[in-house]
Parts: C-alpha cells; sequence; structure tokens
RNA sequence: GGCGACGUCGCCAAGUGGCAAGGCAGGGGUCUGCAAAACCCCCAUCGCCGGUUCAAAUCCGGCCGUCGCCUCCA
C-alpha cells in the first residue's frame, strides 16, 4: 500500500505524490520562543518527527523546515495588543533577542530529550523582515493589501476563496467576532502584515511603511517559499492554528504568487490535562522541563506514540504510568536481543524468524501507510516483541536470526520512532558503578551458593530499592536500571 | 450563537460494512530457593434510541455527554 495522508484541505485521505520524485520539502510551524515548551509541543513536534522519519525511512530525500518565532506574535489576534516577545523581554528586564536565544536553546534542548531530529532548517522570522517586506509590496502592488498610517492590512474580500482551509465563510467570521473592531481596517476579518511601531518599541525595523513589524503570520508564507519553493509538498501544524494562521498564511501565498502555498496540510490535535483544555494563559501548562523530572522523555515519546496525532491526547499520571511499563517490555526485549548478539549458533537466519521479521515489518508499514497510525505501529513491535521473547527462550536460534530481530527493532522502533535508543539506559552506565554493582552480584552468587537466602535477598531488595532491579537467569544474574527508566 | 471533532474492556488506545489490534492493570498457570523478567491461558459487542443492509463499532437520523475552534496558544 502507499503512503496516505488526512489532508485537512478537502479533509479527506489521499495518497501522498510528492512533487518532486524522491524529494519532500516540508514546512512545520514552529514555536515562539517566549518561554520553556510544554507538552502541547511535544505532541505537536513528535508527531511531526515521526513523519519526517518514516518519509526518510521511505527512501524520500526531505528537506524539513520548523521555523523560530521570534517577533511579530501578539498577544491577541485583533491586530491589537502587544508583541508576545517584547511584553516579556521588558517584564524580564532583558533585550528581546536576549529572551528569545534563552527559549530557544531551552526548545532545542528539549526536543533533543524527546528525541526530535533537528530540523534541516530553523529560520528565525526576525531573520527574514527583508523577504517579508517584498511579500508585502508584491501584495499591495496586486491590490491585495493596503496601507493605513503606516501599518499594512490584507484585505480578505479580494480573496474569495479565505476559508476554504477552515470551512468559514468570511460573513461567519465578522458576525461572529467577538473582538473590537480595529478601525483601520476595512473588513473586521482582515488581518495584519505590518503594523506601525512607535518609538518606544524596541523590536521594530524599517520599511516602505516607516517603522513597525511584520504580522504573525506572514513569516510561515514568506520563510516556507524561500527555502521549499512554491508550492512545496507538506505543511504541518497544530489544530487551533488552522485558523486564523494558516488560512492566512494561504491567502497571502497564494495571492502573492498565485500558486497554492502547500500540496497538503497536516494538522495534529490538541492536548488536555486531566480533561481540561491546556493553555499558557489558563495556567494549566505542564512544561517539559517539569514532567522530564517524573517520566523519561523517552516515556512521554512513546505515549505521545500510543495515539493518533489526529487525536486530542489527555495528560494524567495514570497513563503515562502505563507508558512507563510498557516501554519497558519493549525494552526489555530489545536488551534481552541485544545481549544475545553473537551468541548465536553459525547459520543463517531460519525461515520461521524471517517470516516473523517480514510480518512485523509489513505490518509496521501498513500502519504507517495509513496516515502515520503510529498506534497500530507499535502493536507490530509488542508482536514482534512477544515472538523474540519466546525464540530467545526456546534457544538454538542463530546468531542472523538474533541480528534480524534486533535489526528491525533498531530499525522500525529506532529509526523510525524514535523510542528504542542505540544504547538502552542499563547499557550506559559503566565505570564505578558497574564495578560496584558486579561487586554486589558476585557476593550475593556466593550467599545463593551457600544458601544464605536471607543476605541473598536483602542485597537484591536494597538494590532495588536503589533503582537497581537485579534478575536471575539460567546464564547467571543481570541488572536493569528502574531509576532511568 | 456559528463551525468541527469525539464517545470502543477498570485505565490508555487501534479499528470507518463481514466474526473487536496492542499496551497497562487484574485473574489462573509455567519457570524460579523466593523474586524479577519472560512465556501460556482468561478478561469488551463498541454512549442511548431508531433506520438502511444478508451483514454496522463502522452508513443515515435523533438524543445525551465530552472536547476543541470562532480570541494568544503546538
Amino acid at each position: 500500500m502507499a503512503l496516505h495522508v488526512f489532508n485537512s484541505l478537502g479533509r479527506k485521505r489521499e495518497e501522498f505524490q510528492p512533487l518532486h520524485e524522491g524529494f519532500v520539502g516540508m514546512y512545520v510551524c514552529g514555536p515562539t520562543v517566549y518561554d520553556h515548551a510544554h507538552i502541547g509541543h511535544a505532541k505537536s513536534y513528535v508527531s511531526f518527527d515521526v513523519i519526517v522519519r518514516y518519509l526518510r525511512y521511505l527512501g524520500y530525500q526531505v528537506r524539513y523546515v520548523q521555523n523560530i518565532t521570534d517577533v511579530g506574535h501578539l498577544t491577541d489576534d485583533a491586530d491589537e495588543g502587544e508583541d508576545k516577545i517584547v511584553r516579556r523581554a521588558s517584564t524580564q528586564r532583558l533585550e528581546p533577542m536576549e529572551l528569545v536565544e534563552t527559549y530557544t536553546r531551552s526548545y532545542f534542548e528539549d526536543m533533543d530529550a524527546l528525541g526530535n531530529v533537528r530540523p534541516d532548517i530553523s529560520p528565525r522570522a526576525s531573520g527574514h523582515i527583508p523577504e517579508q517586506i517584498e511579500l508585502i509590496k508584491e501584495l499591495i502592488d496586486k491590490g491585495f493589501a493596503y496601507e493605513v498610517n503606516g501599518s499594512v492590512y490584507f484585505s480578505v474580500e479580494k480573496f474569495p476563496e479565505y476559508g476554504m482551509l477552515s470551512g468559514r465563510r468570511i460573513e461567519e467570521l465578522v458576525e461572529g467576532a467577538r473582538v473590537e473592531v480595529n478601525p483601520e481596517k476595512r473588513n473586521p476579518a482582515d488581518f495584519a502584515l505590518w503594523k506601525r511601531a512607535e518609538p518606544a518599541h524596541i523590536l521594530r525595523w524599517n520599511s516602505p511603511w516607516g517603522w513597525g513589524f511584520p504580522g504573525w503570520h506572514l513569516e510561515c508564507s514568506a520563510m516556507g517559499s524561500k527555502y521549499l519553493g512554491q508550492p512545496f509538498d507538506i505543511h504541518g501544524g497544530g489544530l487551533e492554528n488552522q485558523f486564523p494562521h494558516h488560512e492566512s498564511e494561504i491567502a497571502q501565498s497564494q495571492a502573492a504568487h498565485g500558486e497554492p502555498l502547500a500540496r497538503y496540510w497536516l494538522h495534529n490535535n490538541m492536548v488536555t490535562v486531566g480533561g481540561q483544555k491546556m493553555g499558557k494563559s489558563l495556567g494549566n501548562a505542564i512544561f517539559l522541563k517539569d514532567l522530564f523530572r517524573r517520566y523519561d522523555p523517552l516515556v512521554v515519546r512513546y505515549f505521545i506514540l500510543n495515539s493518533h496525532y489526529r487525536s486530542p491526547l489527555d495528560f494524567t499520571d495514570e497513563a503515562l504510568s502505563a507508558a512507563e511499563r510498557g516501554l519497558a517490555r519493549l525494552h526489555n526485549s530489545v536488551r534481552a536481543l541485544r545481549r544475545a548478539l553473537g551468541r548465536g549458533s553459525d547459520g543463517p537466519v531460519s525461515p520461521e524468524v524471517q517470516r516473523t521479521v517480514d510480518e512485523a515489518r509489513a505490518a509496521f508499514s501498513s500502519a504507517m501507510d495509513d496516515d502515520f497510525n503510529t498506534a497500530a505501529a507499535l502493536a507490530a513491535l509488542f508482536d514482534l516483541a512477544r515472538a523474540a521473547n519466546t525464540f530467545l527462550s526456546a534457544g538454538g536460534f542463530t546468531g542472523a536470526d538474533v541480528e534480524a530481530l534486533e535489526r528491525a527493532f533498531r530499525e522500525l522502533g529506532g529509526a523510525v520512532l524514535g523510542i528504542v535508543p542505540d544504547e538502552l539506559p542499563d547499557e550506559a552506565v559503566a565505570g564505578l558503578e558497574e564495578d560496584l554493582i558486579h561487586l554486589l552480584i558476585e557476593l550475593r552468587r556466593e550467599f545463593r551458593a551457600n544458601r544464605q537466602w536471607q543476605e541473598a535477598d536483602a542485597i537484591r531488595d536494597r538494590l532495588a530499592a536503589l533503582g537497581v532491579q537485579l534478575e536471575d537467569k539460567p546464564e547467571g544474574t543481570t541488572y536493569r536500571l528502574e531509576a532511568a527508566l
């Protein structure tokens, strides 16, 4: 089966056909860096990370662009409000760019921890002011935009398709508008391309319309087409940005260039906390840096992938704890395989193992081909884990058997889903700690040989209390670090 | 008020016309000095009502409930 994706543009599943054979250009709306990343960011960027990884697994050369919004994102969308960055910077008495730098680094730190591959280009809005000004000029020249008092607005009436993505009509927007109408706008639904800024405004640039700063929607249009051309293949982002952000991107870009901005629009669903919407303004945001103190980032990643990217996801302790144990199961199986590497007999892969691996790969691919159904793909990995465990405990496997199984986990669970690292936690322990654990295991072995069960159990219990879980097996005692997972 | 999504086992979650994946938890076994891990077995007719169909969790209508967008947010 070929890859099918759910295109928000048209709201249906379509076969994915790249514009250029073998190449995919993908743009995902990045964060506005005025605070630390929260679990909403995690869901969004893990989802799109897996999409990028899977496209690469399929053999596409992907150019992944994800912007950093460091200017122009106002605190409300009536095109009034303050710039989020500026407001936060003045509160903290920082240069805006200083604030931006801090949170940009924090963002990448968290995304790295989650195992997301870095975008190929992370363009900043503030570094693309000339491109944005050019775009505005083009829109004015073509009659889609107008200037008032040093601000420029996009005229939605000039673009009849406005609403094509979100399924809204301009009239409805105007009627339902709860925000105060900006008197400068000809139509209340018009949106700002450029906002005039007074001298007191510290983040501003000179333009043909005087000093000011670009509107939020503009950056994605300018940077997306700059690095990926227009149209490009995939535009991703959060569902809440479908309107007005993405709708406005489409309008600007298509009005200016006469071509659609992107062919496939993918939207991930939202995160709730204990059943309630999470919002920075609601004060119930869970920051990743806090969450990572309680759960390994890979557990969070696994938890996210256990549901579909287009489904909402509710964060609860109970669900995360279950995810923790589920991921451990997968890791245990991979660990066992890796310990068995090189221990099998000579010979080719047995037909039975080959068939098991083939089936797992087929199930995995057909799940991922179906609009990136990671939950079903995970089920294929769990089936593989069970089979692998059975093969290992049955014995009589060849080295090639173990390699084939391990490779499947490394590629599907590792390269594609990113939840099976090349080095699992307990394999990373080294040095003094490792020597001490082995010393205790050796002592315990002697107690056991003398049937001094109390002493042996005490060692095991106390190690367990420290997060080191011992496991007695026919071939000897091994350990697992539970705290690390 | 307008638009949209969803409601599947105790919990999480796949499944969009043909006998309901997977994970966690639970019960019963095997292995083990005991554990742990692992393996085997057991554990749901899909919010409610009505309709279409040989056949519906899957399609249509109504109702109830939850969530989201329409205002900053991934």
